[in-house]
RNA sequence: GCGCGGUUAGCUCAGCGGUAGAGCGCCUCUCUUACACAGAGGAUGCCACAGGUUCAAAUCCUGUACCGCGCACCA
């Protein structure tokens, strides 16, 4: 190329291509960065200059979203930053496809339920059709889990397949699925861990539990939702005499009662105090005792205690000892009850059963409006019922509300250790930082330990069997733990260490733990699981902590936290030096895109319309934690911003092509004239800007002036100078082509980790072999060290731009072309400001296309007032 | 009830002590040999409200209102 320096025009020697065309080039670059194994992770570099990203494994349950895209955008911007400083970046990708979405999806896909008492068919192939829920074929457990693998499986092929085209900077080879092998050994690990530390326990205890998937459910999975419902007010006797009238909006946990309480200083109740009350309809005896968490103020300022209500009614029963009387079952219906023996108490047990079997069966809000009846019927009804809007806590998967079921169920401690997990939190950088109060909250808020049980069947099993008693049931006073040399284990299908098979539920025999665990009780280990904290404990120092946790806000009370809390019992370490809390996408009415509406918006529809650069831009501009409305116009933005890189490199190539090109390469040296120097410094002033704010984060802000810088770049110096680079004298050219050629390398990268692929085609058209760096993600993050020229004077490209743009208005005032030929150009200024613009004249006069003699600059004003400007132009 | 964000041009947002900004949209013009998938020019704001601090407040402080979110309560 050097060799050619006749003067042809620049658009006749190129031979780059006229258009940009995202929809040839990159999927073209996936390829190539594939092959090229540009993103792999190298394990013979030290810790200390290894990047390692805890990716949040998205969940397999269908289709990713444009809420999707968003996030995982933001943190594949961060993550390519880091590798152009040179970082080794260990960047896996996970699945999470255990736990109950997979079901559900299973379930609706092909029309069937998991019913553990089913065999086993061989090759069993779904009807599928199916839209009735109870027509829904009933197969068994190992068929149900084939079928979730298989599923999982497809969805995750289509995951990678975007996350690729995407272009995601992820190490392929590092992937992992949370019901996959190793993550079920990580985690029943992780579960005889905690065990021998004496994290973990189990018990029959009432926790939240839900009726339609029947099982349990974690505090953290539960939310509040507003629901309407009614103040009933109903009779209690007492014993020995007198009445007093309670306030409640669930009479249906009339049979559960198991107290009667009111605030021990509440004068209209102390002397109720010690006696016992009669509930109506089923004469049951229940103490009146004082309680603190009485509201005088509420409802009629007695209320009972029933098992159970709520969490406050099970802390009463638990401090107070008293019986239970669990009336709601695990399908959410009323279960039988017999009031003449057992905890249900009655002083006329015959007309209680009468009573309640009116009500047994019914669910539970059937049942409320039948109690109310019967309290009706037997006038121990006081007043109508008052309309109130309540909170009730549902699990936020589910539409039934949460019940409290006693249950045999694993615990993990969290209750005694808040003030470890608080500090735990302290010790991680949030960003933005005030996230940080959300966990800080949510876990000065817990009030009752971790539930990892839940009976379901797609998840990962505890690695526990207990002994069989007489009666063939469990003894779970007795666990046996399996050896962490046979995980992972199925209790179902495996046996206990001494055992056989035949033992399985026969008297003196074994049964297995029949529940799974908690996805989240999974998930809280990915950072150990990418380390691989379960088999390679080498690997595993080199990778964990990580340095950057992503993830969204609303569930930092679940993953953030529960990741935290395993760090810290297993390894007694923070799991990552910095978390990064995205954003919602949201609709323009303000809801959030993925519940509804971002189903109908395909990211592949998306890509092919706008290109993958455009929708990172998009996910570019949004500062962490902020919530983005979304906005298709703002994909045009990127891909116009895409378009003009394309066209300006073009231009600049050839430009630094042209007859310059003569005097061989070009270098820092070589900037000599005053204007390219003013702009080189501003270029520096940008880079030294752009590293910091990328350090801390703030990638959003680095784009939105980088991006103006460019625009500057392209509308005023490249129009300066593009005379001068191809025309001028030797030096004078073959200074503005070095200033060219640095800045453009300067873009190009700054640009890399939101535009990667436009950035990497330029690259490639020079720079990949003049710097010897193949492909700019792994060029290095440009430093304003690189151009040790001196100094310009930043008046000289400001004098320049005002002069210029006030001629452009000018030329827009009267209508004419910007190359309108100038004929008088007279400027008025300071002294200063003169000989600064004096400088750059002659570029000035090129791009004005004004005429030598018309033009002159007088120091009659002042330097720190706007210069005066005169035009006119010449005849039409 | 407690806490965290937010309220800036028609829309989406940046700025967070020193003369109000960007993009989109809108209006006018221009095919100039990188780009009409473009360029040039222009109009548009009691920076939510009320007090205070300061030479100077969109920016700091204190309240208020509204929006979003989190936590708690949830008889």
């Amino acid at each position: 190329m050097e060799k050619d320096t006749s003067l042809e025009k620049p658009s006749e020697k190129a031979a780059l291509p006229a258009n940009y065309l995202p929809a040839a080039v990159e999927p073209a670059l996936c390829d190539r960065w594939e092959k090229d194994e540009l993103y792999y992770y190298d394990p013979s570099r030290p810790r200390s200059e290894t990047f390692v990203v805890d990716t949040p494994p998205p969940t397999v349950s269908g289709e990713l979203h444009i809420g999707h895209v968003f996030s995982y955008v933001q943190t594949d911007i961060i993550t390519r930053y880091q590798r152009m400083l040179g970082k080794n970046i260990f960047y896996p990708m996970g699945w999470d496809d255990n736990g109950l979405p997979t079901e559900r999806r299973v379930q609706n896909l092909f029309g069937v339920r998991c019913n553990p008492a089913s065999p086993y068919v061989q090759g069993f192939k779904p009807a599928g059709g199916k839209t009735d829920l109870r027509n829904y074929d009933h197969v068994s457990r190992r068929n149900f889990l084939e079928l979730c693998s298989l599923q999982t499986l497809e969805d995750e092929k289509k995951y990678e397949a975007l996350w690729r085209r995407l272009g995601l900077s992820v190490d392929w080879r590092q992937n992992y699925s949370t019901v996959g092998e190793y993550c079920r050994k990580t985690s029943q690990l992780s579960f005889l861990d905690l065990h021998k530390k004496g994290f973990v326990y189990s018990t029959q205890a009432p926790t939240l539990w839900d009726t339609t998937f029947s099982t349990a459910v974690a505090q953290a999975e539960s939310e509040d939702r507003e629901v309407s419902g009614f103040f009933h007010d109903i009779k209690f006797g007492v014993e020995g005499g007198g009445e007093f009238v309670i306030s409640t909006t669930r009479p249906e946990l009339l049979a559960a009662c198991v107290a009667v309480v009111a605030h021990p200083e509440d004068a209209r109740y102390k002397e109720l105090f010690g006696k016992m009350a009669v509930t109506p309809l089923f004469m049951a005896r229940v103490p009146i005792m004082p309680s603190e968490h009485a509201d005088p103020e509420k409802g009629t300022g007695i209320m009972m205690i029933c098992t159970f209500g709520d969490i406050a009614d099970v802390e009463f029963w638990r401090n107070k000892k008293l019986p239970l009387r669990q009336i709601i079952g695990r399908d959410g219906k009323l279960a039988a009850a017999d009031f003449s023996c057992g905890p249900f108490d009655s002083a006329n047990p015959e007309a209680a059963n009468a009573a309640y079997l009116q009500l047994t069966g019914l669910y539970a809000k059937q049942a409320r409006t039948k109690t109310v009846l019967l309290l009706s019927e037997a006038g121990a009804l006081a007043g109508e019922p008052k309309p109130t809007k309540q909170a009730v806590k549902f699990y936020e998967k589910g539409d039934m509300p949460l019940e409290f079921v006693a249950a045999r169920q694993w615990f993990i401690k969290v209750l005694e250790h808040k003030s470890e997990l608080l500090e735990q939190g302290r010790k991680v950088a949030w960003h933005p930082d005030y996230m940080f109060k959300r966990y800080e909250q949510w876990v000065e808020g817990l009030n009752q330990d971790w539930c990892i049980s839940r009976q379901r069947y797609f998840g990962v099993p505890f690695p526990v069997w207990y002994p069989a008693k007489e009666d063939g049931s469990a003894d779970f006073s007795k666990p046996i733990l399996a050896g962490a040399e046979r995980l992972p284990v199925d209790p179902q299908t495996d046996c206990p260490p001494g055992y056989t098979e035949a033992q399985r539920g026969q008297p003196g025999g074994f049964v297995g733990d029949p529940d799974v665990m908690d996805t989240w009780a999974t998930s809280a280990l990915t950072p150990m699981i990418s380390s691989r904290w379960a088999d390679d404990k080498a690997r595993h120092a080199t990778l964990f902590p990580a340095d950057l946790r992503p993830q969204a806000h609303e569930i930092i009370r679940t993953w953030a936290f529960c990741t935290i809390a395993k760090a810290w019992m297993h390894e007694n370490s923070i799991p990552w030096h910095n978390v990064a809390i995205s954003g919602w996408v949201v609709s323009p009415d303000k809801g959030k895109m993925s519940k509804s509406k971002g189903k109908t918006i395909s990211p592949e529809t998306l890509l092919e319309t706008y290109s993958a650069d455009a929708l990172r831009y998009w996910a570019g501009k949004a500062k962490l934690g902020q919530d983005t409305v979304y906005d298709e116009s703002v994909f045009k933005v990127g891909m116009r911003l895409a378009t003009k890189l394309f066209n300006a490199s073009k231009f600049t190539m050839m430009q630094m092509n042209g007859p310059a090109a003569a005097g061989g390469k070009l270098a820092a040296a070589d900037i000599t004239e005053p204007l390219d120097k003013a702009w080189v410094d501003r270029v520096k002033v940008l880079v030294e800007a752009s590293g910091k704010d990328f350090s801390a984060y703030n990638y959003a802000a680095m784009l939105l002036y980088t991006e103006t810088a460019f625009w500057d770049f392209c509308d005023n110096y490249l129009e300066l100078v593009k005379n001068r680079a191809y025309g001028g004298t030797p030096a004078a050219a073959r200074s503005a082509c070095a200033a060219l050629e640095w800045t453009l390398g300067v873009f190009l990268r700054l640009l890399a980790p939101f535009l990667p692929f436009i950035t990497e085609e330029v690259w490639g058209w020079s720079y990949a072999a003049a710097l010897n760096a193949p492909s700019v993600h792994k060029a290095p993050w440009p430093s304003a060290a690189e151009l040790p020229s001196p100094s310009g004077d930043p008046l000289v490209l400001e004098m320049t731009r005002k002069i210029l743009e006030a001629v452009r208005a000018h030329k827009a005032a009267g209508k004419r072309s910007v190359k309108w030929p100038v004929i008088k150009l007279a400027v008025e200024c300071g002294p200063k400001q003169a000989a600064a613009l004096k400088l750059s004249l002659a570029d000035l006069m090129a791009a004005c296309n004004a005429d030598r003699a018309g033009v002159s600059v007088a120091e009659t004003g002042a330097d720190d007032k706007d210069p005066a400007v005169t035009v006119e132009l010449g005849a039409a």
